[in-house]
DNA sequence: TTGAAAGCGCTAACAA
DNA sequence: TTGTTAGCGCTTTCAA
């Protein structure tokens, strides 16, 4: 039988290099190689370089899982959606992602489908991997139940929040989101502001609604008709359009709840004979790219900057793991992005941001 | 000072109970711990109740990290996407993870962001994390470079394939879906079919275009125009509406190369009198239902059924781990999802299927 | 400056 | 049936 290398064809089962091994090419011991490898201790700078280009020669790549064993730091986190991964979880998984890969670390995937059982599969998976600490995030901005107590690592929650205060939460501000569109409503001259939305019981629906209330009554304003509520869709935004066309017929801007109820609200008033802006000015919520652009005009809308808010998030259980924890609900600002349904071709009235 | 337990209060920094924790509550040995946690060897009934209780006493979980050091295997798999994560990928991950979640396997998530070099970093740290496999992913289903050689695991290149024949990819049967959309609407009974989709150069686009036209000569019939190239959006699919009726006012089918160009194509042909789908039948590539069912009227539309591809990316990966691979390009057939655009209302030729 | 050896938490072979 | 021990790959004292 042949002497050393075992099964020299099948290149797939090829072990990976071990730091034996790399001792072994350059001639030292493996206590050698580990220092020279991570700098550590002090060597003539001949072995350092023996052993370095040992190891390049053999592709040599640490075991994590040797390393983690006594370092006791994997390295590694979790992120749990709870519910299904979906437009809102995107942005908010890369942001996380991009973060924390810069931290070197990486980030383990987990859809816990709405299923509080498969959420407490992964969250025993995970601690059984020993991951440095974990993202919680989810498709609605409320207020959950912590998915765990005692935990022995730090948990941050983003975009949704945990229902404990003491628990690290990040999540957008909704209600300032909504102020600033009210705000540029009334900025470009617009008094009579209706509302449109998503399910009364929803959180972000009733949040936004009241902020959009709140803002306008600190003007001495009132919607021009009661917040209409109903569901997250074009043909919802449509139907109200009819609602609202009868009620208040003289209204002059719509501020709605999603982007896609918005697109909706601009073809009914297009068929109504209503110009966007010029008869009434738009905006939307989300700032999806997809309705928000395809929308005739272009939708003026609030952007979430979830991204962002998931890098936040990184970083705030980047600091947590370090022994630097942030308890509390963190709110990040939403930001108004202009588009031609809220462009005032002749401006009466500037608004100053 | 208090004997036992040292800082209690910070119940966060309580390290997680090891196997000689376990042992030692129990009276026995960390060897007979071992084998009761995972039903090996054979122990006296009363020695597995007792293990077993302690354990749940402690809360023990055993630590993966030392698991894999001794078995070389992590169960774990690495994901990545070529490009940035989004409306494709998703179903795709969900369905991977899916599939490797009952497998016991943790999924490592790497967003490359059309970037080669972030590519081979996350490929570095996924080899050095030793998973047991990696499912590369892409927006696009064109054929990518290997993403490395020789790598010591199995690799399954999902939705997007890759250039090597001999590596395992797992693509959607884009001209198959194109095909069964042209079936359906000559089923119906038209016979005039014009075809609108994104950009020439585009691999799907091509390969969509270049079906439909096959299919068609099949039945001795050409489109009813050359297929107009664009883009992928729903303005291009108005403006192509406005060429179309210039060049072949008496189409009576549209067969668009995604959803969104075809939601375009349905208000273009609104506009301009033509009514869907007694006029003219509509249908559409991806099924996204964010299109498909906002359009007016719903939109049929040909599905690539991304989540069973999928998972069918993370079976036979698992396969290949256990040592049965399947090398080449597997093709998963598309579905055609029947709405409101193609229905005739009084059907004269139903089709068979 | 380098090597030897202990130990991280667990499994498996072997002994008792 | 149970305990002891070697070792997985690496880091880190401590000696040499």
């Amino acid at each position: 039988m042949p002497p050393r290398k075992p099964a020299e064809t099948d290149g797939n089962l090829a072990k990976p290099a071990t730091i034996s091994d790399v001792a072994l090419l350059a001639g030292v011991s493996v206590g050698t190689v580990s220092k020279a490898l991570n700098g550590r201790g002090s060597l003539r700078v001949e072995t350092r370089r023996r052993v370095l280009s040992a190891a390049e020669q053999l592709g040599f790549q640490a075991n994590k899982a040797a390393v983690a064993l006594n370092s006791g730091r994997t390295y590694t986190v979790g992120m749990i959606t709870t519910d299904t991964i979906g437009r809102f979880s995107i942005p908010l998984l890369m942001g996380a992602e991009d973060a924390l890969g810069a931290g070197e670390m990486s980030v383990f995937l987990c859809d816990a489908r709405d299923d509080p059982i498969r959420e407490q599969y992964y969250l025993r998976t995970l601690l059984s991997r020993r991951v440095d600490g974990i993202i919680v995030t989810g498709r609605r901005t409320q207020a959950r139940p912590p998915i765990g107590t005692d935990l022995p690592i730090p948990v941050v929650y983003a975009f949704i929040s945990s229902a404990d205060p003491d628990d690290c939460s990040v999540v957008p501000d909704e209600a300032g989101g909504a102020a600033k569109a009210v705000d540029h409503l009334l900025g470009i001259g617009r008094r009579r502001v209706a509302h449109i939305t998503g399910p009364e019981h929803h959180h972000s629906a009733a949040v936004r609604a009241a902020a959009a209330r709140a803002r306008l009554s600190e003007s001495g304003l009132t919607l021009v008709a009661p917040p209409l509520f109903g569901e997250w869709s074009e043909a919802w935004g449509r139907q109200a359009v009819q609602i609202l066309l009868g009620a208040a017929n003289d209204l002059d801007a719509v501020f709605c709840g999603s982007d896609q109820i918005a697109r909706g609200v601009a073809d009914a008033l297009r068929a109504a004979g209503r110009r966007v802006p010029d008869d009434v000015a738009l905006v939307g919520f989300d700032n999806w790219d997809v309705m928000a652009l395809a929308c005739q005009p272009p939708l003026t809308s609030v952007d979430m900057e979830l991204e962002k808010l998931g890098r936040t998030a990184a970083d705030l259980l980047l600091a947590a793991i370090n022994g630097d924890p942030a308890p509390g609900k963190h709110a990040n600002p939403c930001r108004l992005v202009l588009r031609d349904s809220t462009a005032v071709p002749i401006a009466p009235l500037r608004a100053r941001d």
